[in-house]
RNA sequence: GCUCCCGUGGCGGAAUUGGUAUACGCGCAUGUCUUAGGAACAUGUCUCGCAAGAGGUAGAGGUUCGAGUCCUCUCGGGAGCACCA
């Protein structure tokens, strides 16, 4: 009997599926469409590990599976190749980052093809085409007509390790998300789109899709809408004695909780707060006020929330009216009142808040217990405050997509006429970035110099670049459009593509994406279906369905990374044990959402169960094993059917291959008594397999690719659970459908139970159908 | 601090609506074939007990004929958010 040779076999068939284009979508087709979407990498020069081919592999095998129930299935892929990886390896190796990208794709291309995956390859977009990044541009000039990117002057993050501005969404612990170097706060004018704008819908819209709760949580928290009012508070007195009756005489509050106006005894603005600087001719006490401001600018936001300790200074020679006690009551500042959430002053209410209560103890302020608190809810103006920021869509490095703005001085800034794009990236020698702050493409006098496309005037080019979220916006309508590689006429505005493909049905991908390229790309899509780009019948939510994989942990459930030296290569594993072997093992090793650990010793058990396959397979063709038909057999394939199919939809791959485990592990049994499967059942076992391991079944000869469906089994005898009290105790066969008294019948005569239950009384008897009977004494 | 998730053998983990706890795999043990090896094959593998039986899903209570599953508390682990007013 010939040996299972994974090498052999696998290689032959990638190179015949991925030569006759097997895997490729239609445009048009009577079938029922399917789009797939997996999260397309950034091509590290690192290669794919093991743990990216999880989502790879799980997905895979529903794109197959699909297919062989008949769908017509886009299963796209691409590399979003922008970003400073790249571009620090490229400056390091001397070398042009497109030629690093290129290097890169075609190795994670390679290693995509080892394992079998049944992407269609004529329709991948990588984000660094010109022919792409057009549209990425194109994107952000209806952004900038429609009002919703403008170039602003504000304290953003800023990473000194990168040397590039941060948005909110990649500050994590108040280090930045990539390299952990801490944030600084830095004044810059920075493009920035309105994501808030959109903030209501992003939250409202997570109704009509079926995402994992985990993730909608996750974004509703990170939006953050809470509802409240906004109170004002009047100055009342000068420190002349003077009334103040200017505009800067009133401070606005947010507060959630209107009706615990009464208990408010002072109110707290965040040190930066303008109206500090405003109110400097009536603050007594400025060279102490100056000094706590500075001291506040410069702490990090890590150290400003690790304080433990409250601190603040009353803007003595200022004094407040509560308008609902009419008392006078102080204001301070202090650095626990943050500038960027609500108004960024507070009404301090020590009897309901922790905060404030720690802030009264500490400077001796009234704290008032007892308070009217009824009929006060609707106090103020009401007001809705979110924690969600606009999006600050600008960065200081060159390889990215260059942003189409002209600055003129006489028109300001101007966008790129659409003619013109893409703005392509020009070539330099050096692109290192630069401690003042200032994109590397700023040094391109040639590039920058160009003519304001309305007057016709010397103007200067925008020299920042969009962040690397910006090309994944869209690429799942990219694909829709690809035609083959390097050549793709992409169109954003193909409604009839749209209209067919739109929306994705299943999107799978990390978490660490939730608050970043999902919520980015959903308000982008909005944005789109609003001006019309998408037509309005495909609705404004463009994914249907969103998963998200766990990450494979090290062995000893550590984090898997090159520094610890425990990264596995998938290359290694499927040279080892096979391609089919890694996929099985990988969707076996536990559930597909949840984090799990590698173990480099379970592998065998896949391989052991392709082997035994192989053989039983090749046996099976035999006549001996023809002769006698196993019924048990047939009945528990079709339980396998059942069960895999089922398990495929629900992502419990695990499941799924413990079933097909049990089903061969019985069918080795029968195999030995000679006792076998039709040639018709065998065919249906290899179809049910071929999603998880599609090089061995091709091998063995599927026939054809066809989902087999589950024949329900009607079984004449049932197992019967005998229960005392609750315990089990026997079992027994009996017909299927019998009631309770013919079932009690049955039990009572059993020489066993009759002993247990002895001369004691039965109080009860529960009876559950073809299932269970529990006898109560 | 708030929100969510999770605690089952030596290990990864199974267990429709509450109904035989530990499926499946790894590891381990014994044996077989083999010059040898194991990524081969066979059998066994929660604890106590010779057995009958008893106990057992982090701990303590509760609901129920019956609880890994539902409820309450405690302990432990993980994730997300965070002076968010």
């Amino acid at each position: 009997m010939q040996k299972y040779n994974p090498q052999k076999i696998e290689k032959k068939w990638q190179k015949n599926w991925y030569s006759s284009g097997d895997f490729k979508a239609l445009n048009n087709s009577k079938k029922d469409k399917f789009y797939l979407l997996l999260e397309f990498p950034y091509p590290s020069g690192a290669g794919l590990h093991v743990g990216h081919c999880r989502p790879y592999i799980g997905l895979d095998i529903i794109a197959r599976k699909r297919r062989m129930q008949g769908q017509n299935v886009l299963f796209p892929m691409g590399f979003d190749a922008f970003g400073l990886p790249t571009e620090n390896y490229a400056i390091k190796m001397g070398l042009q980052p497109s030629v690093v990208t290129k290097k890169n794709s075609d190795n994670f291309r390679r290693q995509m093809k080892n394992l079998g995956l049944s992407f269609d390859w004529s329709r991948e977009v990588n984000t660094t085409d010109p022919k792409y990044y057009k549209w990425t541009q194109w994107i952000f000039l209806q952004l900038f007509k429609h009002g919703l990117a403008s170039k602003e002057s504000l304290m953003i993050n800023w990473c000194p390790k990168d040397k590039i501005g941060l948005a909110n969404e990649e500050v994590v612990n108040g280090k930045c998300e990539r390299c952990g170097t801490l944030v600084e706060k830095k004044d810059k004018v920075q493009w920035v789109i309105k994501i808030t704008k959109y903030a209501d819908r992003l939250i409202n819209d997570l109704a009509n899709v079926d995402y994992q709760q985990r993730i909608k949580d996750q974004q509703i928290n990170w939006i953050g809408r809470s509802e409240g009012s906004e109170i004002e508070f009047r100055i009342s007195l000068d420190s002349q004695g003077a009334p103040v009756n200017d505009f800067k005489s009133i401070i606005n509050v947010f507060t959630t909780r209107p009706d615990t106006i009464f208990g408010c005894t002072f109110l707290v603005l965040a040190p930066e707060h303008e109206l500090v600087e405003n109110l400097k001719s009536k603050i007594t006490n400025w060279g102490e006020i100056e000094k706590y401001v500075k001291q506040t600018r410069n702490k990090s936001d890590l150290a400003r929330q690790e304080q433990k300790e409250k601190t603040g200074v009353e803007l003595k020679g200022i004094k407040v009216i509560n308008p609902a006690t009419k008392k006078e009551i102080p204001v301070f500042i202090a650095d626990y009142v943050m500038l960027g959430y609500g108004t960024g002053a507070i009404m301090a209410v020590p009897s309901d808040d922790k905060r404030d209560e720690e802030f009264s103890v500490k400077y001796n302020l009234p704290i008032i217990k007892d308070y009217q608190k009824a009929g006060f809810e609707d106090f103020g103006k009401k007001m809705v405050n979110y924690k969600l920021r606009d999006w600050v869509f600008s960065r200081q490095h060159y390889w990215g997509e260059p942003i189409p703005m002209v600055y003129c001085e006489k028109c300001k800034w101007v966008a790129v006429p659409e003619k013109d794009l893409p703005v392509e990236l020009p070539k330099v020698k050096k692109y290192e970035p630069t401690d003042t702050g200032e994109s590397p493409l700023a040094k391109m006098e040639k590039w920058v110099n160009t003519k304001c496309p309305i007057c016709k005037g010397s103007a200067k080019r925008e020299t920042d670049t969009m962040p690397n979220w910006a090309g994944s916006n869209w690429y799942y309508l990219a694909y829709l459009s690809a035609n083959s590689r390097g050549n793709s006429k992409f169109k954003i505005q193909n409604s009839k593509l749209v209209n067919y493909w739109m929306p994705v049905d299943w999107y799978n991908g990390g978490m660490e994406h939730t608050t970043l390229h999902l919520l980015y790309s959903r308000f982008i899509f909005k944005f789109l279906w609003d001006i019309g780009v998408v037509p309005k019948e495909v609705g404004s939510e463009p994914y249907k369905k969103r998963t998200s994989h766990g990450i494979i942990l090290g062995e000893g459930s550590v984090k898997m990374s090159k520094s610890l030296g425990n990264v596995i290569n998938p290359d290694e594993v499927a040279k080892q044990f096979g391609a089919d072997t890694l996929r099985v093992y990988e969707m076996f090793i536990g559930p597909f959402e949840q984090m799990i650990p590698w173990d480099s010793k379970g592998i065998v058990g896949a391989r052991r169960f392709l082997e035994k396959i192989y053989s039983l397979a090749l046996k099976s063709q035999l006549p001996i094993y023809r002769s006698q038909i196993n019924p048990n057999l047939v009945n528990l394939l079709n339980k396998t059917i059942k069960k895999v199919s089922e398990d495929i939809e629900a992502m419990k791959f695990n499941t799924a291959i413990s079933a097909m485990m049990m089903f061969v592990n019985e069918w080795a049994a029968s195999a030995q008594a000679s006792a076998s499967l039709s040639k018709k059942d065998v065919q249906k076992f290899l179809a049910i397999l071929s999603p998880f391991a599609p090089h061995l079944v091709a091998e063995l000869g599927l026939k054809q690719e066809i989902w087999p469906i589950y024949e329900e089994v009607k079984e004449a005898k049932v197992i019967l659970v005998v229960q005392i009290n609750g315990k089990f105790r026997d079992k027994m066969e009996v017909l299927a459908n019998i009631d309770q008294a013919q079932a009690e019948a049955i039990v009572i005569q059993s020489d066993r139970i009759k002993t247990l239950v002895g001369k004691t009384e039965i109080k009860k008897i529960i009876f559950v159908p073809n299932k269970l009977i529990n006898i109560v004494i």
